[in-house]
DNA sequence: GAAGCAGAATTACACATGTAATCGACAGGG
DNA sequence: CCCTGTCGATTACATGTGTAATTCTGCTTC
């Protein structure tokens, strides 16, 4: 599967929440904190399409798009290689490695213990 | 704190791992299966110089290059971003999304367990 | 039917990255 | 003392990415 930059990335998010689009109702839903003109929304659909990433139909005069890849294939890759290249591939060490800094909240813990007693059955 | 590129990590891995190094000495401890000449891995070492994550010093007319910044932070920092990304902040997520994925074997799962009771006390 | 607007397609351009080659200085061997 | 190998520094060049502007083309509205 294609790599997917940061900034495309963001287009995939809209398009994973909600599909078909049209270019403009992308543009329109991509956070405004990136700032993006309909010009630039319009080069990542491109840029998705020819990775294959993305799809699109047409609608009269314009095109749809919508996702070619699900986003749970698409995260378990990309979280699968930083597990793979900062931690060895070694899940426990990425689980240490967020104790020790705090990103563990009571409620997190209590979760992800569920989940493990969840999965043991 | 600068992003290091992919290319440019499995340079600082190196250093993490044995510092200080001269430029030949990192590239002959770069993983084989890059098949980087010494120039490339120079390359890499001047981006890394000015990217403020390396530093170094001089021995005779040499470099003997170090880490400037520490793995954990980095680590911590780069999976930080990627859990924010793709699950929305939430470490629960993550591990969701690795254990529907079967990345947990029993081992791993009773370590993280450990892990966690740990935490709680 | 001409003018403008809305879409996609094409082009633009700077910076990052992967992957070096080349240059200029110097040190050590003959 | 000169040659050659070794350093870092500088330059190179293709591709990816962020961020558009411009162009082409056809629909809509006077």
């Amino acid at each position: 599967m294609e790599r997917i930059a940061e900034g495309e990335y963001a287009v995939m998010e809209v398009l994973w929440n909600e599909a078909p689009l049209t270019a403009a109702d992308v543009a329109t839903r991509v956070p405004e904190d990136k700032g993006w003109s309909l010009a630039t929304v319009k080069t990542m659909l491109s840029r998705l399409l020819a990775k294959g990433v993305l799809a699109h139909e047409e609608e009269g005069r314009r095109y749809l798009y919508r996702p070619a890849i699900r986003r749970e294939d698409y995260v378990a890759e990309e979280s699968g290689r930083l597990i793979d290249r900062m931690f060895g591939g070694r899940v426990p060490a990425l689980v240490a490695q967020l104790a020790a800094r705090d990103k563990l909240s009571p409620a997190d813990i209590a979760e992800i213990e569920k989940l493990l007693k969840a999965l043991k059955s």
